[in-house]
DNA sequence: CGTTATTAATTGAGCGTTCAATTAACAACG
DNA sequence: CGTTGTTAATTGAACGCTCAATTAATAACG
């Protein structure tokens, strides 16, 4: 059965079971067996197609990095928003349906604890940190003068990290990610406002 | 050598043996024997004072717990502080030197992702995360209205979880921590000057 | 000498990787 | 249109390794 396209297609199906063995054991208890099982596959396609295990969660993350990038990119790219409203998207993009399900939440938190100790997945994580960081501090840019925007940026960061986290440790992630969302926007919201009322009495 | 101050003395160095080798090697590949060789003993003696490697872990997670704890009890207890001073030293307990090691920091990612197929770390992690933010909402509920001292309670508390995260995982951990600290108390402030100023308005 | 503390060796389950064998699809050819 | 050769896709058993737990032997006291 030699198909080209079968490559490509076999690939996203154990990414999928990956991310889904992961909600079902943790990533300490996944093996290549409730991998493939989950896949309805066998064993050995892992080496074949990822080089080993090593390489199927490498590029299960890769596949997260790129969900995360283009949330933000479906809701900016195009468009012409103002500087607030492209601040809101950025918390959107940060809290979608697929970045509050079980599976993806628990995946990242493995994944984190992982990137500590492996040079491979730290590097992927510095350049989605800050990507959060940058996108940020773009916007504020446009808002607040440089030493607060870059303030402001970090602190903003920090609030979506930190609800992200509380959110997905929390026992009831479902509406504790919507109050999350919610809070973080009222928290730029705060933070603008506050340099407003600062210019007032300078 | 039948020494009742013994088993005291000896799992603690066990628990210090497990954040060493937790820091070197991370939680994944932490065995008993990187355990008991970093504290100079046998792999045998990790059943016999914790009753097996999972015994350790968790108390060495509530070893953590209790100095997090204790962080802010020493910066409080028996003073009379200002609710904005306190709520500096909650900010100031959280990132103490022992928050910000790195053997601390890595244990606690690890047992985070671990915390969420464990129960018992779940129940661990949930009072911990409660904590914070109940000891934030008592002073904010000093120097604010009801409604605006939850939010500012679970702001803040995602601020602290938030750097503290980035922080941890930054390639410059060091300066990172202390920008943090700082950046935290900022807001806080912020948070509480902004109240002043929509009261003038209304 | 009895008790407790500690060690060192052993066990057995579980894991990732490898690889020879099998299957399925297509291509070339008569 | 059927036969055959070729290649890619996939399987799953076998292998070697790691590790937690157990065990029995040793050492240090009272």
């Amino acid at each position: 059965m030699p198909r080209p396209a079968m490559k490509h297609v076999r690939q996203q199906q154990l990414i999928d079971a990956t991310l889904i063995s992961v909600e079902r054991y943790g990533l300490q208890h996944t093996t290549i067996n409730t991998i493939s099982g989950t896949a309805g596959m066998s064993s050995g396609i892992i080496s074949h197609y990822f080089g080993g295990k090593q390489g199927l969660i490498e590029a299960t993350l890769k596949y997260l990095l790129s969900e995360l990038k283009q949330a933000l990119l479906i809701r900016t790219s195009g468009k012409t928003l103002s500087p607030v409203t492209r601040l809101s998207m950025i918390v959107e993009a940060n809290f979608t349906e697929l970045q509050r399900s079980n599976a993806v939440t628990k995946t990242w938190l493995s994944f984190w604890s992982q990137a500590m100790h492996d040079p491979g997945l730290a590097r992927l994580q510095h350049i989605n940190s800050q990507r959060l960081y940058s996108n940020l501090l773009f916007s504020f840019k446009q808002l607040l003068p440089d030493t607060a925007a870059v303030n402001a940026a970090k602190q903003t960061a920090a609030v979506i990290d930190g609800f992200w986290l509380r959110s997905a440790l929390s026992s009831t992630p479902e509406q504790d990610f919507k109050q999350a969302q919610m809070l973080s926007k009222a928290f730029i919201e705060t933070v603008i406002l506050q340099y407003g009322e600062n210019q007032c009495r300078h």
